[in-house]
DNA sequence: GATGAAACGCAACCGAC
DNA sequence: GTCGGTTGCGTTTCATC
C-alpha cells in the first residue's frame, strides 16, 4: 500500500480550476498554472487515481427538465442501530434523492431533492416516510430559490 | 428569439449518462443510445447551448483536502425585503458556502458547507451570522455522514 | 524522481451528402 | 442521420535537470 503524495500548490490550482470547468483544454490549464501540458495531464491522472477527483460530471438544469420544485426534508426516525441505518441509507439513496446527510439535532436525516410537482412528492413521501415504520416524523422545507447549488470544495490557492 | 426544441428520449439518455460521467468518449455514448457519434456530438452541443447542461465539473473529495466537517445551517432573518435579500444572497454565496437555498418554514435559509475544523466555522459564523444585524438566529446541524451528495437530476429514460 | 519539447495516434469536429 | 476529411486534442516518448 503506497501512500499518495500530498497535493502541492499546482495540484490545488488544478483542482480549483477543474471543479469550475473540467472541459478546459490542457493547454489552457497549463497556461494558468505555468506548467507544460504533459505535466498537467500527469497530475490530473494522478489526482483521479488517488481519489482527489471523484467524478467528472455534467451539471444539468433541473428546471429545464421540468423538475421545478426543490425540497429539503428533515427526517426523524426511531431506531438508528446498524441494521436500521443500512435500511435507511438505502431507502434515502434512490435516484430521486439528490442529497442525503445523516445529521445531529432533532432530525436524523436531511434530504434534498427535486420534483416536477407536489403530487410526485406526495407519492414519494408515502413510499419513503409514511410506509416506513421506522420514520417518526418528517418536516418538508419548500425551497423558494436555489441561490447556490454546487459541490465545490473551497480551495485556497494562495493567489486569488 | 427562437425556442429550443424539447429534448427527446435520446437527449434524456445522454443527459443521464453525462451527469454520471462527462468524460465518456462520443463512441461510448453513441453505443449506449444507439446513435452515431456525429449525432451525439451535435446533440450535446445543442444541450449545452440551450442550457440543459449548465456546466462540466470535476467532483473533488472534500475529506481528501482536509475539509472533514460538513455542516448544514438553518438561518432565520428579520427582514426579507428586496434590498435585504440582495445583501443576504451575496453574503451566503461566498466560496466557503457549497449550497444556499431560501426556504419556507421557521428558517429563511438553508446552507450546506464544509470546513477543516470547528474554529474555522466559528470564525465564519461570526462573520456571516453574528456580525449581520439582520440574522435573528441560526441553527447548526452537524453532518455525521454524507450518504449521498450529488446534483443529479432524476431522468426517466424509459429504459432503466 | 519530475519536467518540458516534440512526435504520435486518436477523437472531436464540420462540412457535404 | 450518415459519411469522410481535417483539425485539434490527449497521450507517449525522450532528453534534461
Amino acid at each position: 500500500m503506497k501512500k499518495d503524495p500530498a497535493p502541492d500548490s499546482f495540484d490545488l490550482a488544478l483542482l480549483d480550476a477543474l471543479q469550475q470547468d473540467n472541459s478546459l483544454p490542457l493547454r489552457e490549464l497549463a497556461g494558468r498554472v505555468h506548467l507544460s501540458t504533459a505535466s498537467v495531464q500527469r497530475r490530473i491522472q494522478q489526482l483521479k487515481k488517488s481519489g482527489y477527483i471523484q467524478a467528472n460530471t455534467a451539471v444539468v438544469d433541473p428546471e429545464k427538465l421540468g423538475q421545478v420544485i426543490t425540497l429539503a426534508v428533515e427526517v426523524r426516525v426511531d431506531r438508528t442501530q446498524t441494521a436500521d441505518m443500512v435500511q435507511l441509507r438505502q431507502a434515502f439513496s434512490g435516484p430521486e434523492i439528490q442529497q442525503c446527510y445523516s445529521i445531529t439535532g432533532d432530525a436524523d436525516f436531511l434530504l434534498v431533492l427535486t420534483v416536477a410537482n407536489m403530487s410526485v412528492f406526495q407519492q414519494l413521501a408515502q413510499r419513503l416516510f409514511h410506509d416506513n415504520p421506522n420514520v417518526k416524523w418528517f418536516r418538508t422545507l419548500v425551497v423558494l430559490e436555489r441561490i447556490k447549488t454546487t459541490l465545490h470544495v473551497p480551495i485556497d490557492t494562495g493567489t486569488p
